[in-house]
DNA sequence: TCAATCCGTATGTCCGGACAACCGAACTAC
DNA sequence: GTAGTTCGGTTGTCCGGACATACGGATTGA
């Protein structure tokens, strides 16, 4: 069964991209078992009336996602599976969402403070210049999970508390239209100060998961700075990496 | 000065690869400032005696990594840098290697038990069924700073102490001929057990950054897994994030 | 003066073809 | 029986062209 493809060539959408979404849901469905070979480019140009380059162009991104791979003198196969995610530049609140788990943000501080050495280097403005900082716990099932604590440029976007319990900050910034480019992480572990125990209701001395996030946009400046601590028996880093070759 | 590119027409070196890594290294040495344009296309191809497509290729290969941004109705530029290098799938000793940290290990266990549930889940092999163990101290500069315990299905590689001591795993087993292709990784935090403590260098009690690995192959096999545990004042993660757009 | 429109330009998409490089299997020769 | 060779099939690379689409500035109009 060569399975059901089709194009709709007066649709807006391009037709690689058709292609690659149709492929994407037979793999997930089943429809297109880990391991088989897909056929191969020509055929399957011909068959979908398309030419082999629209046909690659669909197929490469699907291997850039890491769903199939290309072998030269062989055809191209779906990975055994175990691919779900790569990880994605997406915001705590989102991935808590996605994951069913009802967040809800508190937001301690929003306000605006003069940019101390640290966070004026990491956002590349002028020391002592005015920057927002956004301080909030954020809760799953009424439990808090992490304190995030972050600073932005002035001027960058609005930020409206109301809309910081509503949604992440993530969000807001693409809503406001900054396009998100790229990030710099740091993921590391500490013991909890008296402060950060109290607020996050674990003992004093517990081990906490700390990550430091400075976050550019296309242009390469730095849109956000943000320093986060979770609490580890709540939280952890969960994602996919794939090979560059 | 519009930068001299030359592609070599005899090489066995693909004609995009070539203008890619031209460009990147000109972006590299500072020859294409950040922001700047590229210039389009079609004279880019033209000046240097090729076609349109494989222009397009090197430097979507480039748009890729993160170094460059297209626009259209504007043209190509160069991104305000920040971006470094993206999330590889790369071992310790490597990074550590290239850090110039003088990676050393040391080999407490390797040999052949029967896997625990958790170990066969993981693999994907039958439980109970022979699987390498190997248990190893990674130190720089003559300082424990991690701990890692790897298995591996039975058969895949000869794993020789020697040789874990003088490399990483990854590199033995890309030199045995599996290609890596992706891993799922979870990082978390918990105290210190007495004998994790003890083997660290650590008062017991103390926070340790722990990650968990599981790495397939491109056929979709589970090709290694294992669970680690850093000491978090001597090691972090630290990697560049890419907006998939 | 300000707003809407036009237009040049650059990238985005798509086509059809050609040859090269590589893999695996069948075949052949020893 | 085994090793080497040939050959079909598939992806990798590259070409030259065509039209669509979106952005930004200049022009035009109110």
């Amino acid at each position: 069964m060569p399975l059901d493809l089709s194009v709709d060539r007066s649709s807006p959408v391009p037709l690689y991209f058709q292609l690659s979404q149709q492929l994407e849901a037979a793999i997930e469905h089943g429809a297109l078992t880990p391991g088989s070979l897909l056929g191969n480019e020509i055929d399957l140009a011909a068959r979908l009336g398309l030419s082999r380059p629209t046909v690659r162009q669909a197929i490469q991104s699907l291997v850039d996602k890491g769903l199939l791979v290309r072998r030269r003198g062989v055809g191209t196969q779906v990975v055994h599976s175990q691919v779900k995610r790569p990880l994605e530049l997406s915001s705590l609140y989102d991935d808590l969402e996605a994951a069913g788990q009802r967040p809800a943000t508190k937001v301690l501080v929003n306000t605006v403070v003069p940019a101390s050495t640290e966070v004026a280097a990491a956002l590349g403005v002028a020391e002592g210049s005015e920057v927002h900082r956004v301080e909030r716990l954020r809760l799953a099932h009424g439990e808090p999970m992490a304190h995030l604590c972050n600073y932005l440029p002035h001027g960058l976007i609005d930020l409206d508390t109301d809309q910081l319990q509503a949604t992440g900050l993530y969000r807001l910034m693409r809503t406001a239209g900054i396009t998100l480019h790229s990030a710099r992480q740091s993921i590391g572990a500490r013991s909890a100060t008296a402060a950060e125990a109290e607020r996050l209701g674990e003992p004093e001395g517990a081990p906490l998961l700390t990550m430091q996030r400075t976050t550019y946009d296309d242009t390469g400046r730095a849109v956000e700075f943000g320093a986060h601590t979770y609490r580890p028996s709540r939280y952890s880093f969960e994602f996919q990496l794939l090979v560059r070759s």
